[in-house]
DNA sequence: TCTGGGGTCCTCACCCTC
DNA sequence: TCTGGAGGGTGAGGACCC
């Protein structure tokens, strides 16, 4: 029995850079390049202008700004892409009660759950309805694909963009699949893409003929039997509205590498505060601590350590971490940390005694392993130097620091700022308010100087006005409503 | 001047227990 | 008592996704 195409997949289109040309009426019809400013930087999101350029997404920002030199360069604003797809999920959730977000500009329906869509027909008009209304709503333009499955209805959107809809009828999936590129299917990157092109395989048509034993002995049983299906066309993994999250995690790319060890451990443990943070406000707490270190030359190591019982007890948290960088040598220099917790447990278990057994055999065991890289490296002692002396070395914003840290709009934060640093920063595309000119946003600062274009969602393209970075009159503020605001001329 | 951040899933190695 | 295999837990790394 052939599947009803009621499967639906909404995919926002360049989404965090079309917010920002929603807000930024200046920017409208330009390249915009949405994504981390720093040496280390890379594109999140590139516009459709940009995107002429070879400009896209997880390219460096070095390169972008190449391909791109008169493009608008501007950080994330989070808060402001959450709010509008709050906005465009609850309009999913006005067509069923099984909506799957995939990230904020994504999203599987089940139509048929929702009673809202039964046949092909009644799916498209669902489909243009819901883009009508996201236009609408937000301002912003979305494409939807429909078909039978999951697989199906996001080969459909990709090919419906930009802009548009597109359904996939029964019956026709194997001759639609049949002449794309491999990488059109989800689970099929750059390493496992490569893998079948050395075996003569590019389409999804020759990796159907090669069959199921094929391709398992290629890239494994899982792998396998998952892509032969997907070949196929055959996906039948259900809409789920409410994934439980597995692990919570940050990490930091410095702009520089760190070599002091002292501060390597400073970072390690704000790192382990700033997981904790956020391993309670999701109301978790976790069991095994991980430890990320990328080092100078990319390479990627990871260290683990599982505690007797879940925690959210920073102290448990970054003593562990601690631990877990002891056994990490980072001389050559670290361009990035991470701290994360798994093993994810929706209570909290205060038991104390558990952790100080945990914490005492991961140190013998520590001890254990210190001692053999003793015996095995050649005076490989991690550079350690005990006393340290230069407690307040690492801190974010000062050369070295974090990319985000250094990028944060307003005032530095922090105590113990040196004058300079408490300059007043303002990040390119953040919003602010002029006690006379009123609502704006940054398009630029250096020397001492801020740029501000005066303009807002729903004006017409503003005027350009500099000040001085510490001007009393200039304020950082909240982003405004995409739509439903009338915009005094001006 | 290369290569972010926050995730998930899978595989493999190793150790331990039965 | 020794040996081998199965299976679970843990740790590490890789691939992939948005």
């Amino acid at each position: 029995m052939r599947a009803a195409p009621t499967i639906l997949h909404l995919d926002m289109d360049a989404f965090y850079a079309s917010v920002e040309q929603a807000s930024k009426p200046s920017l409208r019809g330009k390249a915009v390049i949405v994504g981390g400013l720093g040496p280390r930087g890379v594109v999140a999101t590139a516009s459709y202008e940009a995107r002429r350029f070879g400009v896209h997404s997880a390219m460096p920002m070095a390169q972008a700004r190449r391909l791109c030199p008169n493009g608008a360069y501007l950080i994330p604003r989070f808060s402001l892409y959450r709010s509008v797809s709050d906005v465009v999920m609850a309009l999913l959730r006005e067509l069923s009660p099984l909506v799957e977000p995939l990230s904020l500009d994504e999203a599987f329906v089940d139509l048929e759950a929702g009673h809202t869509a039964f046949d092909a027909e009644s799916a498209l008009e669902t489909g243009k309805r819901l883009r009508a209304e996201i236009l609408a709503r937000t301002g912003l333009s979305a494409s939807v694909g429909l078909a039978g499955s999951k697989m199906l209805a996001k080969v459909a959107s990709e090919e419906a963009k930009p802009d548009g809809l597109l359904l996939i009828e029964p019956g026709t999936e194997r001759a639609l699949l049949a002449p794309m590129s491999v990488r059109t299917l989800p689970g099929v990157g750059p390493a496992t893409g490569e893998h079948l092109r050395r075996a003569g395989i590019t389409t999804v048509g020759e990796l159907a003929e090669a069959g199921e034993d094929e391709l398992v002995r290629m890239v494994g049983r899982s792998h396998g039997v998952g892509l032969y299906r997907m070949a196929l066309g055959l996906d039948d993994r259900p809409v789920v509205a409410e994934r439980d999250a597995k692990s919570v995690s940050v990490e930091d790319t410095f702009d520089v590498d760190l070599h002091d060890r002292v501060r390597i451990r400073i970072e390690v443990q704000r790192l382990a505060d700033r997981c904790v943070q956020r391993l309670r406000a999701s109301g978790h707490s976790g069991r095994t601590i991980v430890l990320k270190v990328r080092r100078y030359d990319f390479s990627t190591l990871t260290r683990s350590e599982t505690l007797r019982g879940p925690t959210d007890d920073p102290a448990v948290v970054r003593e562990a971490a601690a631990r877990l960088l002891e056994a990490v040598d980072t001389t050559g220099g670290v361009r990035l940390l991470g701290v994360g917790v798994t093993g994810l447990a929706d209570y909290t278990q205060e038991d104390l005694f558990a952790q100080s057994l945990a914490a005492e055999a991961a140190a013998a065991r520590g001890a254990e392993a210190e001692a053999r890289a003793a015996t095995t490296e050649d005076g490989g002692d991690g550079g350690d130097g005990g006393d340290g002396g230069d407690s307040e070395g690492g801190r974010p914003g000062a050369p070295g620091g974090p990319a985000e840290a250094r990028e944060g709009a307003g005032a530095a934060e922090g105590s113990g700022e040196p004058d300079p640093a408490r300059e007043r920063r303002w990040a390119a595309g953040s919003d602010v308010l002029h006690a006379v000119y009123g609502p704006g946003w940054v398009q630029g600062s250096g020397v001492g100087r801020v740029t501000v274009r005066f303009e807002q969602p729903g004006s017409p393209p503003g005027r350009v006005r500099t000040f001085r970075v510490e001007d009393p009159d200039l304020e950082p503020s909240d982003p405004l409503p995409l739509v439903g605001r009338t915009v005094p001329e001006g």
